[in-house]
DNA sequence: ACTTCCGGGACTACCCGTTAAT
DNA sequence: ATTAACGGGTAGTCCCGGAAGT
């Protein structure tokens, strides 16, 4: 019974991640023992130590994976698509309550902290793709620099995202009125 | 040490509140202990538990002033005042770094969630009111619901205070713009 | 308003001292805090360590008090006065749990088992006379160690006192009959 | 350290209860630390958390045993045994000490005080049987309601057992002449 | 002169991330 | 892979001294 396959190896992985995941976003990074953890992916101390070698790695893993959903969100060519994703992920309160824990560790802990500029300045990026685009379909004049416009358009996701994590809800036509005014504007 | 003034206690709790927040700021809620804290005021464990009577206090307290140098911020009428806070506050590293605490806890804690989102409201109407006068300014006719751009705008502000306590500069230029931009908008 | 009269003092000083000995029962000498003490007095810190300059002086005082309540209560010649004492004793619970209390400090506390042991030793005395009195009385021949004797009739009062003490209501008539079958034992 | 067998459990359990044992009985259960307890083991914190969850499963613990104690020794039906055993009791000074300390925690602990009045129920049922035995064997006439008097027996013998803990030594002779005229009384 | 009550700081019970023996 | 054990660290309490007021 030894020798378990890759296979085997990366979903135990992914369960404890994703195990990981939902004790985060409720209690926050600090608050949530390993135990808890441990409880929740239904394996044994042990194990879960063999995959995660420590709490911060669990943390680090968790954050990088919740950015990276972001980044995949965000890939997509077709500017309909990126609407729909944006709309989608502006109502998953339990992202949003994850990346609340990730941006305050991210203050904290330089590590964390490039790793999430890092995968903001690709978004940004990514956008900026987004927004020509856009503006190329609606007809009006390219912008000079799109990346400042897409820069804005990040933050006030962010913003939302944590008005959303606080129980805030939020007007879904004032969200999509405002990424046009701005993805539009001067 | 008996019988003291009450601008004395009132100077303490002030003193402590202050050391807190740096620490908290430096370290974030949950990493600071409370003996970081009585060694930042210089004081005694017991002085500091008569003034705040548990580390929750002291966390709250904190994060509602942090909220309400916020609000103070945009109570003014003068759309330029405005903008110079504002300008001000983005650039407050610590005051950002801070805040990304507080929204990390309040996604956390319904307590400290309904204080903040108590806040936003206000600042919401608050900046309504700035973003009219500031169409009726610049000759633009009024906008029917500037209560929709008033929340965007303020959720571009958190995302810009986020990116600014990570670490990522923010373009002075970019973030007027966006201001500009939404507030004339539609 | 300088220089009280020293009736004053004892007065005050009394105060405290009931004020203690009533949270002591209730909550047992380590459980309660000199905080619970001055709240009952209705008196500040400073007061009340003018007249005990220590918690561990508290507890002394009422327990050699409650002690001494025991000794007054044999202090009588007359037999029936004696059991209508004891009886009286037998029935106050506030009493019992104190001397529990008492009991229990005593065995860890070499200062205070010496003055119980002293009082103890008083109060063996005494009975034994009581006895003596009592046999003469019943017109049953004198009995040639009554010290014997009232040192087991003394250790089942106590033992009574700890069942009060712990809320196991005792037969009155038991009591008696036991009493009685002691003293007058062969 | 993992995969142990339940003897070892149980073994490891009744030395941290020892340990538990001796250090409460020397300082009595408010005075003595956990700390206290934990060097008494030689094993962790964390080790004797484990196994006791607070200090109060602590004290519960060890009361009990100390009550089993006794019911234990009383649970013979041979008179002399019976006899022999209280007279082994009542020389254990440290068995006398521990249940000083019970007996002030029952006074103030409704839960601790029901598990020792249901102990005594039990004792005084069979030191009942035991006096009704021992009276048939003296010849003498049975008692209509011996259960009175067994709670006198149990009254004196607790009463010297607090004496012994308070390091006030008894007169076997005393000792057993009381409990023979009690048990042969009226 | 006498009370008040702020402040000190050692100490306590307990939790938690992690290791290593089985 | 499992889990007992580890042991440093945490928030918070408690007793009391002594300076400030009346």
């Amino acid at each position: 019974m030894p020798k378990v396959s890759q296979e085997h190896r990366d979903a135990r992985r992914r369960t404890i991640l994703e195990a990981a995941r939902a004790v985060f976003a409720d209690k926050g990074f600090a608050q949530a023992s390993t135990t808890d953890i441990v409880q929740a992916t239904g394996l044994s101390t042990g194990a879960v130590y063999s995959y995660f070698p420590s709490k911060q790695d669990l943390v680090l893993a968790v954050a990088d994976d919740a950015v990276g959903t972001l980044a995949d969100a965000f890939g997509v060519s077709d500017v309909a698509a990126l609407l729909a994703r944006i709309r989608a992920l502006a109502a998953d309160r339990d992202h949003a309550r994850l990346m609340a824990q990730v941006w305050a560790e991210a203050a904290v802990s330089p590590e964390l902290a490039a790793r999430v500029r890092a995968r903001n300045a690709v978004l940004t990026t990514t956008l900026a793709g987004g927004i020509r685009a856009f503006r190329s379909d609606a007809g009006v004049p390219a912008h000079p620099a799109p990346e400042g416009l897409a820069e804005t358009v990040l933050a006030a996701l962010t913003g939302f995202s944590l008005r959303l994590a606080i129980g805030q809800d939020i007007d879904d036509r004032s969200l999509e009125q405002a990424l046009r005014a701005l993805t539009l504007a001067g």
